[in-house]
RNA sequence: GGGGAGGUUGCGGAGCGGUCAAACGCAGCAGACUGUAAAUCUGCCGGCCGAGUGCCUUCGGAGGUUCGAAUCCUUCCCUCCCCA
């Protein structure tokens, strides 16, 4: 095995990397690979919480995909073991527990997900249950003894949720440990994770060093902002865009960030490169640049990651009739009626454009609601319906009425 | 084991016998504007009824007191803090 030399694997590993401890650690980790043409192993886990990857959580795939290419053996963790347990990092409250089986079918998807990026007949994937499932108590007890609950306090989630009276389960303590745990079982040299998952990596490398390895290095990155801007992506906050979205959904969710992300996300999440980052840094800065066509320019590089160029072109050309121009899109949902005339109000609710009536004559009477273009403001009003209306809810509801009666 | 503080509408957080579907902030939705589903401003923000000092469901669970309870009492469940 020949791998590049160790600078030009350094440039694009250090590529939106937050820290890298020890660098020098993993400098050596480099030169003895190259001379023993061994590639490292690198790790991240996963915990398959949510059945769907978002690209948040693309932000550490992707670093693997960089490692991948310089050839080192990925090894992908699907806690399906800790995810009964729950990443206390970041959180102010203790998470749900899943059951196993919910575990194992959201890991199906993704692993499908993963290999939209990683190399599939290069990625190594292993469920922690694998060594967890049989561990004894005297085992766990053995692990739980090289750590001290002052050791675990120093975290600053658990003091804040200590300090602010929140429960913390005595389970929650095991999370880190059974994260060290994993990079002693598969010998990991280096571990990916967002910047808050530092303590947990830190201790991976005191476990490893407890059983006799050689500490990893750990590599963080930052953590992907969501839409909204402020809150760190996450489906349960639902501020995500999902990798398996509908490419009209995944550009216009994208034309929704503020505009001071636009940067970030092309340098994170997508895989554009040095040189034309650069060139989009500068037209940030440049006030006769519209970010907005930054902006357009970035949703259709992720459309295009995703789902190819042509949907990307597509997902271009139906944003701007509908947003830019207040067209209608070329495709909507069509709904079939039993009746010719309806009052507005049901109209919403029999078309599934407001969840309960009190909603959809709050949308009438606000204004969000029209018929064929024709704005309609009275909840009452008495709607003839024809084949082919066009009715709009709020800014993107359309809805295409069929009816029964040709 | 003893003492104390709590559990309120998606979240945070007021309310402590009627004027409470419950302040306020955040999130969300809609409208206006725009350079975009950015920003900003305005409105809405439990459900139902052609809509009113209307009806129904909601303030951890179950009972009770009262003309009337998120507010008082009993009991149960849950959380946190201090002491042992």
């Amino acid at each position: 095995m020949v791998f590049p030399p160790i600078n030009e694997q350094m440039d694009l590993i250090k590529r939106g990397v937050v820290e890298l401890l020890p660098e020098e650690e993993l400098v050596k980790k480099l030169e003895r690979s190259i001379k023993e043409g061994k590639p490292l192993i690198i790790k991240q886990g996963f915990d398959p919480t949510a059945p769907d990857i978002h690209l948040g959580h693309t932000v550490g795939i992707r670093k693997l995909k960089h490692f991948q290419d310089l050839g080192h053996q990925v090894v992908v963790i699907i806690g399906d073991y800790t995810a009964m347990v729950g990443d206390p990092s970041e959180r102010n409250s203790t998470r749900p527990r899943l059951t196993h089986e919910q575990v194992l079918k959201n890991a199906q998807t993704y692993q499908e997900q993963f290999f939209k990026i990683l190399d599939p007949k290069k990625t190594v994937i292993r469920f922690n249950g694998e060594w967890f499932g049989k561990m004894s108590f005297a085992e766990i007890m053995e692990l739980a003894s090289k750590f001290t609950v002052a050791r675990m306090l120093e975290r600053d989630d658990f003091a804040r949720r200590y300090g602010s009276q929140q429960p913390i389960s005595i389970h929650e303590f095991f999370y880190p440990l059974m994260q060290g745990y994993d990079s002693v079982m598969i010998k990991a040299d280096v571990e990916i994770g967002a910047t808050e998952q530092k303590f947990n990596l830190t201790i991976g490398r005191d476990i490893q060093r407890e059983y006799g390895q050689e500490p990893q290095v750990i590599l963080t990155l930052p953590v992907l902002e969501g839409l909204d801007g402020k809150q760190r992506m996450s489906k349960s906050i639902g501020n995500y865009i999902g990798i398996d979205e509908d490419p009209r959904e995944m550009y216009g969710k994208t034309m929704s960030i503020p505009d001071e992300l636009i940067y970030r996300y092309f340098e994170l999440v997508t895989d554009v490169d040095g040189a034309q980052l650069k060139r989009i840094k500068e037209q940030l800065a440049d006030p006769k640049v519209n970010p907005r066509d930054l902006k357009m320019q970035l949703a259709h590089t992720l459309v295009r990651m995703y789902h190819g160029e042509e949907a990307a072109d597509h997902a271009a050309q139906e944003f701007r009739k509908v947003f830019v121009k207040k067209d209608i899109p070329d495709e909507m949902p069509e709904v079939l009626l039993k009746t010719v005339q309806m009052r507005i109000d049901n109209l919403l609710i029999a078309t599934k454009t407001a969840v309960s009536k009190s909603e959809a004559r709050r949308l009438i009477s606000g204004g969000g609601v029209s018929l064929d273009g024709e704005k309609i403001t009275d909840p009452f009003y008495l709607a003839d319906l024809k084949d082919g209306q066009i009715l709009k809810v709020g800014k993107r509801k359309f809805v295409k009425i069929k009816t029964s009666a040709n």
